[in-house]
DNA sequence: AGTGAGATGGCCT
DNA sequence: GGCCATCTCACTA
């Protein structure tokens, strides 16, 4: 099982948020393996875009991952109490992210229920990521991103506004949220 | 089904 | 001191 090449993050992070649509969530923990179909992604594009964390070119040692290359894992805490996870995009000239929100549990939990990992805090509880991966290559060791061959089609890809980021002025009305149709596992449906 | 509040901590001004 | 890329439970009706 291979994780995705390198060259896989160094395209435009809007189609990357779109192609890990369908890619596999392997993270190994204590012994165990986890496995997870991603179903839910948004993108955040960096310095312009206000709903990001870089927002304005903001280095700081909660930002700092985000500037790595481009297939590195970006993760924080948020309400002082979950986790996000979120794969760095592009070269280091540019601090973009694609927010894992959702995916679909296939091995290694107990409750298997197709909500479990439903949103980013969920996600990250049930699969034991925090700030120790912060920073982490997404290689095979610790946390990695797989593709199976599983095929979503474009047809299949809704995009709708982000979740969560009022605050962003215009910003908040862009298009980058994306997750597959109809999917039982994506965070919820209602969003315009 | 829809709304509201509380939990809780690091980071930024 | 105030804000969060959230989640759950308790309340309305």
């Amino acid at each position: 099982m291979q994780s995705l090449s390198s060259s896989f993050y160094q395209r435009s992070t809007k189609q990357i948020a779109k192609d890990l649509l369908g890619k596999i969530l392997v993270r190994k923990y204590k012994g165990k393996e986890y496995r997870a179909r991603i179903v839910e992604t948004e993108a955040y594009l960096g310095i312009k875009d206000k709903a990001c964390h870089s927002f304005g070119d903001k280095r700081t040692p909660r930002t700092l991952s985000m500037y790595l290359e481009g297939g590195h894992a970006y993760v924080y805490l948020i309400y002082g109490m979950y986790h996000c996870l979120n794969v760095v995009t592009r070269s280091t000239k540019y601090p973009e992210a694609v927010l894992i929100r959702a995916a679909e549990p296939l091995i290694g939990f107990k409750d298997s229920g197709k909500k479990l990992l439903a949103g980013p805090g969920k996600l990250c509880r049930e699969m034991k990521i925090t700030k120790a991966q912060d920073g982490r290559y997404l290689s095979s060791k610790e946390l990695m991103i797989t593709d199976d061959g599983f095929k979503v089609k474009n047809s299949q890809i809704i995009s709708c506004p982000r979740i969560g980021v009022d605050y962003a002025g215009k910003d908040k009305d862009l298009s980058l949220r994306f997750y597959i149709k109809d999917h039982p596992s994506v965070s919820c449906y209602f969003r315009k």
